[in-house]
DNA sequence: GGCATAAGTTTAGTGGGTCAACAAAATCAT
DNA sequence: ATGATTTTGTTGACCCACTAAACTTATGCC
């Protein structure tokens, strides 16, 4: 498939139809990204259409529930009011799941980005049992999509978001380490519950459906970034002008494995993960080692020395891996997330002294440092996102002839 | 300009003319991309255009001399044999120029990929003054661009690769450390030179542009990998599906700044430069520092000891670095380039190792560890390759009406 | 109420596809 | 040799999605 992709030099040849797609896709991105309600004017000034076609292309998106007509408001200016489009509300929905270790969940998002419906369950996964976790997540999901259902909401399908490797092309999860599953053949298991049976999930990283999400609360701001999740592993997503980079396997982004280097020489020593993982967070600051977040947010504020001490050497570690990321990948803007969101106060001077410090091309293009503002569970609103985006790229296929 | 795309989406309108564009461009890829000429038909049937529609494109691209008929030759099967068609030779055509660190020179490649010109001038150019450097260059150019004009080649335009941080987005050479300039407005002192007045190179790295003709002397297999320079400096490019991806700034890929550390702490110790670059080899080797790269070919071929430790010690410090890179983009190919090719022998095993010690995904994706196949001089090759990439992407525009 | 202004719709026209029939040039079969 | 077969490339009727420009609708302003 790729390799096919790669000789015949990517894309196919062009019809009139795809014409229309396009400008389908086109016309309701328009509407979806916009801050505020837009016109049918409006679209067809921004995309170059006329006001002509973009009705004709309005009005598809209108009877496959796509879009919809707000009541017009009182207009300032003369001339006729127009008609505000939106997104639909509740009319079209993507389910959103999560397994991580100490939570689990399902979240039903609309395109309009609204969270629907939503059942969390909060717990200790690690070590755990695929087939227990994953029926517990599936009674979850029942009552879920059970109230969709019953709301008449067209439900596009699901998506899981693991903390581990999925192999993105030949489908099961490789390894999670900190639940301790490997080679589990989720969507196998999750198919035997009825309630999902039908609607099998596809699967995700958790950091990269994070990184999702922290796209979309950015939208409209410059969105090329690198999200770090840091959770009991640490993982990281590359964003590049709002698309995920999820590179051959899906695999990219996994900076916790990545050789920082110790004593004696650089093939020694450990990885980004054993200096700034929360474990090693938890030890460098004498807390039970498998102890939550929460712990070492508390400490922090409350000022304990030890504590800040270790966040400023996870700091550091972070700093040095996201200068050799930012090398790589020429981003210059680091989101921090998971725990790293509610720790930033005490480890963003150091990364950002890293960054400074390391960073070669630091004084032509300084790199930012973010807190993410994608709020709780942002992988479980990815997911919805990256199933509800084959709707935004291929909206014709939702449309009624 | 990246916001805005950010904010509409990215993508405009499409009308009737942008059909006839994508399956213009469609249609001439095609042709470029074929191993052995292809007739009309054959493009219809990869395409899944009509052979109708695919004839009326093909006249188009004849008449633009981007494509030639050939003599058919005797078919082998029964009916109308077809006729061959093939990138025209040595009509249109691009010019790369490279300054790097002991050579520049200028080299003219048209669609085929034939070289039409070349003219190289070794020498050494640590510390050099970039006028006197860029007169050489516009003084080697002069003559190709004379013959060019007298065979009535079109020229599409010029490219310059260098070694080190182009800012693609707002012009200058910020740094090219081992040219030991800083800040230079090449394109405005090429200028002054009237032979490239009135063709403007466009500037980027010598990695990247490397990579790029390593990955059309690959054309056909699977085209991702990260092709890693070793020059004086390192650097490296990552292919993704048969583009160059250069980041926000054009400046992804800078390995040899990497942080690999060495005693003490995370937070100390060298880069990847200090540990495998040329002029760290030389010093390992026990060879004079500023020395060539035959040196250590040679020195190597005879088995020296001090030599063959120090190889290996730098390929592990490679393979460490590229565990990094892989972590970070998740690609399964390192193709060895610059003097690593020479010296591949001596370096590869060292790599793998480490490749597959650390890369936590190696079990199911094995990491493949190439030799540079594009030849010498890549970067001046990938510089043309660079330009004619527009004709490609738009041939429309070099079509007549 | 009349005029200016802007939103959205209608209708004719155009460009670039498809489809099907046909012409051209070879091999194959007798 | 001659006609049947097969494949390539071309021609012309048709179709679809866009543009352009006129028209209708709905407001603000004087």
């Amino acid at each position: 498939m790729a390799s096919a992709r790669a000789t015949s030099g990517g894309g196919r040849a062009a019809r009139q139809e795809s014409l229309r797609h396009h400008n389908l896709a086109l016309t309701l991105r328009h509407v979806l990204d916009a801050p505020t309600p837009v016109s049918r004017a409006d679209i067809a000034a921004a995309t170059g259409l006329t006001r002509a076609t973009v009705s004709a292309l309005v009005d598809r998106l209108l009877a496959a529930n796509l879009v919809a007509e707000l009541e017009p408001v009182a207009a300032q200016r003369a001339g006729r009011p127009a008609v505000p489009l939106a997104p639909a509300k509740g009319t079209v929905a993507a389910v959103g799941m999560e397994v991580n270790v100490d939570y689990l969940g399902v979240r039903a998002v609309d395109l309009g980005g609204h969270v629907l419906q939503q059942r969390v369950e909060e717990g200790d996964f690690r070590g755990s049992e695929p087939e227990e976790v994953l029926g517990r997540l599936a009674a979850l999901a029942g009552p879920v999509l059970a109230v969709l259902s019953a709301d008449g909401v067209v439900i596009v399908g699901t998506a899981l978001a693991l903390p581990g490797l999925v192999d993105s092309v030949t489908g099961p999860l490789r390894v999670a380490p900190n639940l301790g599953w490997r080679d589990v053949d989720v969507v196998a298991l999750l198919a035997e519950h009825p309630v999902l049976a039908a609607m099998p999930p596809r699967l995700a990283n958790e950091a990269n459906l994070a990184a999702r999400a922290e796209a979309r609360a950015r939208r409209g701001e410059p969105a090329s970034f690198v999200y770090v999740s840091g959770e009991v592993g640490i993982g990281a997503a590359i964003v590049l002008d709002g698309r995920i980079f999820g590179g051959r396997h899906g695999w990219s982004g996994e900076i916790g494995h990545m050789a920082l280097g110790t004593a004696g020489a650089f093939d020694e020593g450990g990885t980004l993960e054993s200096y700034a993982g929360q474990d090693a967070l938890h030890e460098a600051a004498g807390l039970p080692r498998t102890g939550s977040a929460a712990d070492i947010v508390a400490a922090a504020r409350a000022g304990e020395p030890r504590v800040l001490a270790a966040l400023e050497r996870a700091g550091a570690a972070l700093g040095v891996a996201l200068a050799n990321v930012v090398h790589v990948v020429d981003v210059d803007r680091v989101v921090l997330g998971g725990i790293y969101a509610d720790l930033a106060p005490y480890l963003r001077d150091a990364v950002l002294a890293q960054l400074e410090r390391r960073v070669i091309t630091a004084p032509w293009a300084a790199v930012e440092v973010d807190v993410a503002r994608a709020g709780r569970y942002p992988a479980m609103t990815g997911a919805a996102l990256e199933v509800l985006q084959a709707v935004v790229e291929e909206p014709a296929a939702w449309v009624p002839a």
